[in-house]
DNA sequence: GTGTTCACG
DNA sequence: GACGTACGTGAACACC
């Protein structure tokens, strides 16, 4: 054999990566319906090999369909595999072009499968001395790997070598098939040996070297069953051997000197990626493929990015803009500022798009260009500013226009261009906002910014923001940014938005979603702008104090833990931490991780510190210690707004899948509360003089909400009478009376309620309450026994969810739930509990939604001038003039308290409970 | 950029 | 019997 011209083979299976691509694409097909998705995702993987990867020896490997040797040693062998689905099939045919279009060998042979061709290659490149990556992540390929032969995780882009196998198998690669013949595999029908599973099977082979010796030995067994089953199935074993045994030497008719990398013919490769509408890559690939992407595959109207469009530097051409939009109705803004932080940020520019293909970037803060040598020029303009419209000329010219109430304005997030615009006096309504339309139509699918969205719909990159500003310590702001650019920049994304609206707002239609986005998400948009542009006022001082004394005692812990430990080292290092007390200390309980560190969590602390341990004790105060100063009182301070002397969240509202809102910079949704220590902080969230804050919040709404979805009837009697939900469940789970009921009892109680609305299961109960998992689950036995709504509903729930991939909110928002339908029972569990947990966390964040946009004009009628302030997801927080609380606090309990009016009527009663003080710790 | 830890509901 | 576990978030930090 000749030698091959190459270094480093890549042999990709291309069955493998297609079965994977489909279920890990979101669906997408072409123009007259083709599906593409997992085509898409090939073509992807392979442009990215070529681009990133050292391969210059490349072949795809394919399965021929039929049967192969192993149905003769075995029939049943892949016997039980689902037919391919409906939309994956014609898509074979389609990846093979793709491999042939990038001018790859496309091999595939009758009666062996892809697995066998890439082992047979892989030991003939190995013996000629390539080096040989297989590109799959199918776990039976694991065996291959050794010195001169890697995997390659296409999708998580992760190299697999003996280490990743050794934690996948338990075993070494070359022992790979003697645990897989042990244990069996259901989705290829290998029937291996009943009762063992890789870790059992890992275990017996390290102990017995083989498959064979262990089955010779198999009488010295301990366990009877497991001696039983071995001897019983030895012959089940030893086929199960075979057929996860790899051949090595099928008869291939192509030599791998055939796979030398060839460049691809660019009129083929362009073919292809125009008969599947790739567009997106034909841009990314068009310097390959020699010259301009040809107009027939520029759409009408033309693709976002090579739209023609207007740098608007004068009043006329932006009052012609303004015609353009009165006249059309719908318009999409976007503003373009100095800072994420809308109410710090200062405009920089406005871009605006009345039709798709169609849009303008109007400058109207930016300076002139930084100096080339860097040097210090404090204006930032070492050249003079462009020509720009006077700003308070164009706000002028733009304000009739966004206040227009025949006027559809439409963002990506348009809460943060309503801030900047409301700083320029501009009201801007009515609105729409893509990233909600996406929220509420694909919740739970995928993220919600204008990125994935121009992908997913639309089959375009954006231009990215990095590279217009740079990024890193080159990041410039975008008044710094040249018109140029700015222009390409700004003006796509306005045009980008108005596409996406196209798209997305029929499907609110035709998804049944329009009440959701019109009576909940949208009118939200403009209360929680105004929440944010009025933020909290934070006492300085109270947080510096605290921080002073944080430092003093995490100085004096510092010192305690090294002179305990022996040694200095950093305390906030798990890895450090664990190597400490495990290995230098040889504490009791070490126990690693996947990633092969100790867990050092502060359950496993408690516990080191309950037998006496001193070290793992001052840990635990000193992580306290440490996380209150760097989270909340260091931080906080650097938050205060210079101008308002104020904090101002963010609240994102198409982040969680639930429904629920999120907070950042800074979280104002998860200030300390439940230790002494650091409920302190809230004495630092303080009212304007002569006013007081205002807490109201929901008593156990998702537990009534539980009640109610699954129509518990002791439970709701229990909400109707007012009594105490966790004691009464106690009572008649237990069969304990009330009266004189041991706190522990009822502590069970709590932790069971909460538990069934996480969707329970005995290993998180046991774990939460630190008792045996057999013990956990009585328990969870007693309960279902007592309130079998519940079994009822979490049944029906799965079930649901697994036959339409959502699960619903009384309110009918939708809750996508991907990961229902994962063969892998950790990941299908996960989503089967957060299905059970959803419609629950879900409702309840649509009722305080419903409040919020209800109490503001309620407050207003009222005649009240008391402001919302903070949302905490059962808890709203408002600032009140000191002689209005009283009218204020029944104006919004009696909001909240009927919020489900009039779209639904409750079984349970709704409780909100207030609290009045100066700080957050007095009214909470 | 990822994983661990910990703050909240 | 095994998978690896309570649901939903965001921020800081260490470490690669």
């Amino acid at each position: 054999m000749t030698t091959p011209p190459y270094k480093h083979l890549y042999l990709v299976d291309g069955s493998g990566y297609i079965f994977r691509a489909y279920f890990a694409i979101p669906p997408r097909s072409t123009a007259d319906g083709r599906p593409v998705n997992a085509t898409f995702g090939f073509t992807n993987m392979l442009i990215k090999l070529l681009r990133d990867s050292d391969a210059d020896g490349i072949a795809v490997i394919f399965d021929k369909s039929g049967k192969t040797f192993r149905n003769e040693i075995y029939p049943e062998y892949k016997a039980h595999r689902p037919e391919a689905p409906e939309d994956l099939v014609p898509q074979f045919a389609a990846i093979r072009e793709a491999t042939k279009a990038f001018n790859l060998p496309c091999i595939e042979m009758e009666g062996y499968e892809a697995d066998d061709l890439i082992a047979t290659y892989a030991r003939q490149a190995k013996e000629a001395g390539i080096e040989v990556t297989v590109v799959s992540s199918d776990k039976d390929l694991m065996q291959l790997v050794d010195g001169g032969i890697a995997m390659l995780d296409p999708m998580k882009d992760k190299t697999i070598g003996p280490d990743e196998v050794m934690e996948k198998f338990g075993v070494a690669p070359e022992k790979v098939i003697d645990v897989q013949a042990l244990a069996g595999d259901s989705t290829d029908n290998v029937p291996g040996v009943p009762g063992i599973g890789i870790k059992t099977a890992a275990q017996l082979i390290n102990e017995y070297g083989d498959l064979e010796s262990l089955l010779e030995r198999a009488g010295e067994i301990k366990q009877n069953k497991r001696r039983e089953k071995l001897i019983e199935n030895a012959e089940l074993a030893r086929v199960s051997k075979k057929l996860v045994t790899l051949e090595r030497y099928a008869p291939v008719t192509e030599g791998i000197e055939g796979f030398a990398l060839r460049q691809p013919e660019p009129e083929t490769l362009r073919a292809f990626l125009e008969l599947y509408e790739f567009r997106s890559l034909l841009r990314r690939l068009s310097d390959q493929l020699g010259d301009e992407v040809p107009a027939e595959a520029t759409p009408v109207p033309a693709a976002p990015g090579e739209a023609n469009y207007e740098l608007v530097q004068d009043l006329a051409a932006l009052e012609r803009w303004v015609a353009a939009a009165q006249k059309r109705g719908v318009l999409a803004v976007d503003t373009e500022t100095t800072s994420l932080d809308a109410v710090a940020a200062e405009l920089v520019g406005v871009s605006l798009s009345t039709e798709a293909g169609k849009a303008c970037y109007v400058p109207l803060a930016h300076k002139g260009d930084a100096p080339a040598d860097g040097g210090l020029d404090l204006e930032g303009g070492g050249a003079e500013a462009p020509k720009q419209i006077p700003l308070d000329q164009a706000i002028a010219a733009l304000k009739p226009l966004l206040e227009d109430p025949g006027v559809l304005k439409v963002g990506q997030n348009i809460k943060y261009d309503m801030l900047i615009f409301a700083r320029q006096g501009i009201d801007v309504a009515p609105i729409d906002d893509t990233m909600l339309l996406s929220y509420v139509v694909e919740g739970g699918l995928h993220g919600h910014g204008m990125d994935d969205l121009a992908q997913i719909h639309l089959d375009y990159q954006t231009i990215k923001f990095k590279d217009v500003a740079g990024s890193g310590k080159n990041q410039v702001t975008f008044d710094h940014v040249p018109l140029e650019k700015a222009l390409d920049y700004a003006a796509e994304d306005a045009d980008i938005t108005l596409r996406l609206h196209q798209v997305l707002k029929p499907r609110l239609v035709a998804d049944r979603l329009t009440t959701v986005y019109e009576t909940i998400e949208r009118p939200l948009v403009p209360v929680l702008a105004a929440m944010e542009l009025t933020g909290i006022k934070v006492d300085r001082d109270t947080l510096r104090r605290m921080s002073n004394d944080f430092a003093t005692r995490i100085g004096e812990l510092e010192v305690a833990i090294h002179k305990l430990a022996g040694r200095p080292f950093t305390i906030g290092s798990p890895k450090q931490l664990g190597e400490i007390l495990f290995d230098e200390m040889s504490l009791p309980g070490g126990k690693k991780g996947k990633s092969g560190a100790y867990a050092t969590g502060a359950d496993i602390l408690q516990g080191l510190a309950a037998q006496g341990h001193d070290l793992p004790a001052r840990v635990l105060d000193w992580r306290q210690l440490a996380k209150l100063k760097s989270t909340y009182t260091d931080a906080l301070q650097t938050q205060i707004n210079e101008e308002t002397g104020r904090v101002h969240t963010s609240y994102s509202q198409a982040v969680a899948s639930t429904g629920r809102l999120s907070s950042n910079d800074p979280n104002l949704q998860n200030i300390p509360i439940r230790t002494e220590e650091g409920r302190k902080i809230r004495t630092a969230f303080v009212a304007e003089k002569g006013h007081v804050l205002l807490s109201v919040d929901y008593s156990q709404i998702e537990l009534r909400l539980t009640a109610e979805i699954a129509e518990v009837e002791a439970l709701k009697q229990a909400f109707h009478d007012g009594q105490d939900i966790h004691a009464i469940t106690a009572a008649q789970v237990f069969g304990i009376p009330v009266e004189g009921m041991d706190p522990m009892t009822r502590r069970k109680a709590k932790a069971i309620n909460f538990g069934i609305i996480y969707g329970i299961s005995a290993f998180g109960l046991a774990q939460n309450l630190g008792i045996p998992q057999g013990e956990a689950r009585d328990y969870i036995a007693a309960y279902f026994e007592r309130y079998p709504g519940i079994r009822g509903y979490m049944d029906r729930t799965k079930a649901l969810a697994g036959e339409q991939g959502f699960v619903t909110t009384l309110f009918g928002r939708k809750i996508h739930v991907p990961g229902i339908k994962d063969k892998n029972p950790a990941r299908r569990s996960f989503s089967e509990r957060a299905a059970i947990n959803a419609p629950i966390q879900g409702t309840a964040a649509d009722i305080i939604k419903r409040a919020m946009i209800r109490v503001p004009p309620a407050l207003d009628k009222a005649g009240l001038k008391a402001r919302m302030l903070l949302q905490v997801h059962d808890e709203l927080l408002f600032e009140v003039p000191e002689g209005e609380v009283e009218e204020t606090s029944a104006v919004v309990r009696e909001v909240m308290e009927n919020a489900c009016a009039p779209a639904l009527e409750l079984s349970v009663p709704l409780v909100a409970d207030a609290g009045t003080g100066a700080n957050w710790a007095e009214a909470h």
